[in-house]
DNA sequence: TCAGTATTAAATTAAAAACTGAAATAGTTG
DNA sequence: CAACTATTTCAGTTTTTAATTTAATACTGA
């Protein structure tokens, strides 16, 4: 992995790495959620999840859309989705 | 994914997430590597790898042994392994 | 044992990240 | 428009993390 690779990939594991974040993204895996849903999941203030959903939009891990009042999050990208699979498939299988 | 593993992953996942261990563990991938090899790949002092080097020992991925005066270090968990080829594919192949 | 090399440990400093609570924004509904 | 809901932003505080320096430890070979 040449340095700029390197870089790169332990920002995108960096992000990835605070478990209210890496919950987010497990949670994101199955379907799009809207930030209130996501906040009982992860039992933390709204404005918590808020802050640690903009850090997932700025790395472009996760896209939003507004649907009347409410924000629906989704993983965009889909290379973070495989990851995420290795990672259950690693980690949390027998 | 369970709080508790999703905790431990995060915990994982922290611990690649810095640019000097990630290479370390690239580095690591193909090779056993004493801490003066590594200084001189990754380009920063030796104190400054061998602290690296202690959280990725502490973390349980890598393990060392000695000979002579120098310290071999190798990745010892599969899982990374397993988990930085999946990286290496998604994020530095065509 | 002494000089040299390799590695680790501890302490300090500096920088970055996380959480909280209050205020601000944007859209909805009556 | 006023009240309400969902979300974001901001400012302040606390916690973590990183890098540097210095000193210590361990081994080797003359």
């Amino acid at each position: 992995m040449e340095d700029e690779h390197v870089k790169d990939v332990a920002a995108l594991l960096k992000t990835m790495s605070h478990p209210i974040r890496l919950k987010i993204l497990c949670l994101l895996q199955e379907k799009e959620m809207a930030v209130g849903d996501i906040r009982e999941e992860v039992k933390t203030t709204n404005a918590n999840v808020s802050q640690h959903l903009s850090i997932l939009r700025n790395q472009g891990i996760v896209s939003s859309r507004k649907d009347a009042n409410f924000i629906y999050n989704k993983i965009e990208d889909g290379r973070v989705l495989e990851l995420i699979a290795k990672m259950r498939d690693l980690f949390c299988e027998v």
